[in-house]
DNA sequence: TCTGGGGTCCTAGGACCC
DNA sequence: TCTGGGGTCCTAGGACCC
């Protein structure tokens, strides 16, 4: 491949900035945003301020668990359409300097810089500066960026120095600013690989790097044992995707109290029939019809199941998808009670277009194929 | 009353077709 | 009267990400 520039940017604290902003009089307090702001109910931490994080507070923690850290914390609901306008804005932003720009997520991008004119200048750095001027001019917030010759280690990167961070690592700064780092830090290890790294007495990037190539495949299998070695080595070849496609739209929710599938069926079926409608609805003001419709459920002991069903035609019909979404929750098993639901509509097409496949399109791999699904990270 | 909501990708087995 | 494959679709589950 071509001489590459790779710039991850990635919105500082997003959630609680946006809110920081209309809320100017929280500034430099403990700030948690999540659920619906109220602690004594089910929901986890999505940010925290930085002064939040000082209580150890977390995001994807209990807000229970967050309150108990911080009594003084001030808890927020989230403002997903707050955010949304935030988000375009920024993205905006950075379309003012090239359209080479890979969406991933609400708050992160990656931006293809090869070929913007003085990118050879100081590693970079001076365009990665506008670029982060021109963020913060648009919004009022600021943001972290990593530059590295891949996607793989810009996000590495950016992360390194925050908030309103610049970090620049080059293939040469890999040993001394990227192998002393937790394996957890590579984007495509999880929990699950992590622990069994672990296992391996493999806790930093480095000791992966030097790992023998056939432990790993021997471990992990040959797609992600070989994945593991060369991201551990900074390799990464992945282009930045500028545009995508939806596989799947879905709408599901949390219950303030677990259900039981018959003793509570009135409310699960008007429930499903609300998710249905509001999934209906997603589809149609995106344009987007879908072959299979499924329904997933969560057990009171968080274990999870789904049902699906494909129908002869794509549909973005409230009362055609209810009825299927009926007919999988029936063959949900009733064992114990459940404390979500959720229902999911795949197989996208444009109507007028012919349909995708169903549940488990193809698409652009994040990384190579079999990454997750070799055994020993199943179950 | 620990543990949200919206996604992507991958695997595996069986059906079915050629 | 024993034995194949390849390919696609469908369904279920799981890891991981933001």
């Amino acid at each position: 491949m071509d001489w590459r520039r790779i710039a991850h940017l990635d919105m500082d604290a997003f959630y609680a900035s946006v809110e920081l902003l209309r809320r100017p009089e929280l500034r430099g307090r403990p700030v948690a945003i999540g659920g619906n702001g109220e602690p004594s109910r089910r929901g986890v931490v999505t940010t925290a301020t930085y002064e939040a994080r000082a209580f150890g507070i977390r995001s994807g923690m209990a807000l229970r668990r967050a309150a108990e850290l911080c009594p003084q914390c001030v808890f927020l609901p989230v403002d997903f359409d707050e955010y949304r306008r935030y988000s375009r804005l920024f993205k905006a932003a950075i379309a003012t300097v090239t359209d080479r720009v890979e969406d991933r997520g609400i708050d992160e991008v990656y931006i293809d810089l090869s070929g913007v004119p003085g990118i050879r200048i100081e590693r970079g750095a001076p365009v990665a500066r506008d670029i982060q001027r021109r963020v913060l001019e648009a919004t009022g917030l600021t943001c972290s960026v990593g530059l590295a010759p891949n996607k793989l280690l810009a996000k590495i990167a950016s992360d390194l120095h925050k908030p309103a961070g610049l970090t620049i690592v080059d293939e040469e700064d890999v040993p001394a600013t990227i192998w002393p780092l937790p394996v957890r830090r590579i984007n495509g290890i999880g929990p699950k690989a992590d622990l069994q790294l672990e296992e391996l007495g493999l806790r930093t990037i480095g000791e992966l790097a030097a790992a023998p190539l056939p432990m790993l495949v021997a471990r992990f299998g040959a797609n992600y044992g070989r994945w593991l070695h060369e991201a551990a080595n900074g390799r990464d070849e992945r282009p930045v995707v500028t545009a995508s496609e939806p596989v799947s739209m879905s709408r599901e929710t949390t219950f303030e109290h677990d259900l039981h599938l018959r003793r509570d069926w009135q409310a699960l079926a008007a429930c499903l029939a609300e998710l249905c409608r509001e999934v209906a609805a997603d589809l149609r003001r995106r344009g987007y019809a879908g072959r299979t419709i499924g329904v997933k459920a969560r057990y009171d002991d968080f274990r999870i199941v789904t049902r699906d069903q494909t129908l002869p035609e794509a549909t973005d019909d409230a009362a055609a998808i209810r009825r299927a979404a009926f007919e999988c929750l029936g063959r949900v098993p009733a064992q114990r009670r459940l404390r979500l639901l959720g229902v999911r509509v795949a197989g996208l097409a444009r109507p007028g277009e012919a349909a995708r496949r169903g549940g488990s399109g193809r698409g652009d791999a994040a990384l190579p194929a079999a990454r997750q699904g070799e055994l020993p990270l199943s179950g």
